[in-house]
RNA sequence: GGGCCCGUGGGGUAGCUUGGCAUCCUUCCAGCUUGGGGUGCUGGUAACCCGAGUUCAAAUCUCGGCGGGCCCA
């Protein structure tokens, strides 16, 4: 690594994500970059957890097409008005001019909610829980990032409907249990908030966003909850026959995320040595480094094997790296990958009956070998060390304040709750605003900006 | 939406002002050496974003495209 992560944190970034072989950023079109074996193998083991709460909580599967018609895309108003100049079209099939255009989804309510009217008939087909995770293309004019600002997304999305407002309600509750438990096993400490009506989703009734704070103390919005209530389901006339026999229409609720959890792990964990991984989603957990020397290098080998053999029986991922390389050269390797364990095992180990270990923090011990079962908890603990350091750097910045005050992070300021006063205050502390907390947190002060009874707090930063 | 900068082997760069020979580091390949935090040596592969123009001659100058980055609303 060249650029210090401390130094500069967006540049690092940009080296970072190349240097671990996540991602190939040369591909010739903006804002779609490569995914590396390495990169992609992370992103779907975080893409099984989510499938894991999924799976838990009820939710089908479903794998919707690509392309949608335009007269599908209209159909909701504010929708088309919130994504329509960042789509892109499909107008041609070779030469010939389509009579219908078809665009790349940015995201699939409008090819699902078409679907789902004809799946729903009656009460009985309710609550309808899906999701699916594919590519969806959003024509991003400011720059891009790599996992954080891309034109082809990848995408979970869960759509749901519902017999009424207050079921859908439950169904958000539910998805903020599950962003919990999601988020935990990635040891990724986040808030949540109510987004303001300025902001939220295009067609939503109101929007959860969850936010990562990043090292530059810039937010990352890294999943978003929706209750539609029933905009969508009424110009896509979802509707079903309820048991007295009257036609009503759902309510919906939505929960997405992307590869920005990844760009919020690269960012939150990573250092000056590369990245670090939490051991849930790392595709290498321990690996095995031979110190190897002459005439030594059966005894060395054939202890490695057995570690290895040993420690995949017990369901840790283990590689062993046997490169002719220099042990020095493969150390700085696996820690710019993020391997959050580290096996050396040598003759002086082999002759004790040890082996060295070294999690990717830096904490260097010595086991026995006999005692290979520590290793779950050495990569346990080292998953809680990773969480308890994000969970300090955002505690400590967080402030809640009473009025206008100019600080670094996330910042919370007493709000009447009107749109003007909240436009202000961006503006004043060049911020955008997240919302008010979620769950509420009781504010009894007044409006930093008009002075008068505050409603709530109002959490503003500056965001990616 | 408005303004600015940049594009040279896989990665990072020098050269561009003043047109002519493409520099260095790293990676990679082969071999020997070394091996508990980037071992050393020898040899090798490999580049001027694309298109048009000016010119005897373009990495260098001009225009356009594509790509990357920064700043302001």
């Amino acid at each position: 690594m060249k650029v210090k992560k401390s130094e500069d944190f967006d540049e690092w970034y940009n080296e970072v994500v190349e240097e671990a072989d996540l991602c190939d950023k040369r591909y010739p079109v903006k804002g779609m970059n490569i995914w590396k074996p390495y990169g992609w193998e992370i992103q779907q083991n975080i893409d099984s957890i989510i499938r894991g709460e999924m799976k838990k909580t009820g939710h089908k599967e479903v794998y919707f097409p690509l392309l949608v018609p335009e007269s599908l895309f209209k159909k909701e108003a504010d929708h088309i008005k919130g994504f329509g100049s960042e789509v892109f079209w499909v107008t041609h099939a070779g030469e010939k001019e389509l009579e219908e255009r078809l665009l790349l989804r940015p995201t699939s309510e409008t090819a699902l909610y078409h679907i789902f009217s004809l799946w729903i008939r009656s009460h009985a087909d309710l609550p309808l829980k899906t999701f699916q995770i594919v590519n969806t293309f959003r024509y991003e004019t400011k720059m891009t990032k790599a996992f954080v600002r891309v034109r082809e997304i990848h995408f979970f999305e869960a759509h749901t409907c519902h017999t009424d407002f207050k079921d859908a309600e439950k169904q958000i509750l539910e998805d903020v249990k599950i962003a919990g438990n999601f988020f935990d096993k990635l040891a990724i400490p986040y808030i949540i908030s109510k987004r303001p009506d300025w902001d939220k989703f295009a067609g939503a009734y109101y929007s959860l966003g969850i936010d990562v704070l990043m090292p530059s103390k810039k937010v990352l919005q890294v999943a978003s909850i929706h209750q539609y209530r029933d905009n969508f389901s009424r110009p896509f006339e979802i509707k079903y026959e309820d048991e007295s026999g009257e036609h009503r229409y759902c309510h919906q609720t939505t929960y997405g995320m992307s590869e920005r959890v990844l760009g919020a792990i690269v960012g939150i964990y990573g250092d000056d040595k590369g990245i670090a991984l939490p051991s849930f989603i790392a595709p290498i957990q321990a690996v095995i480094v031979p110190i190897i020397f002459k005439g030594k290098e059966d005894m060395v080998k054939k202890e490695c094997e057995a570690v290895k053999h040993e420690l995949e029986e017990m369901g840790v991922r283990t590689h062993l790296d046997m490169r002719d390389k220099t042990p020095g050269n493969k150390f700085y390797d696996w820690e710019l990958k993020g391997v959050p364990l580290r096996i050396e095992i040598g003759p002086r180990d082999v002759e004790k009956g040890v082996i060295t270990i070294a999690a990717r923090d830096g904490l260097k011990k010595e086991i026995k070998r006999s005692g290979l079962d520590k290793i779950k908890q050495e990569m346990s603990s080292f998953d809680s060390r990773l969480f308890e350091q994000a969970k300090k750097f955002l505690d400590e910045n967080i402030h809640t304040l009473d009025y206008i005050e100019e600080k670094e992070g996330i910042i919370e300021i007493p709000w009447c709750g009107r749109e003007e006063c909240g436009l202000q205050m961006e503006e004043e502390l060049e911020m955008t605003s997240l919302g008010i907390p979620f769950p509420e947190k009781a504010c009894n002060g007044k409006c930093a900006i008009c002075g008068n009874e505050a409603k709530h707090y109002l959490r503003l930063a500056k965001s990616y």
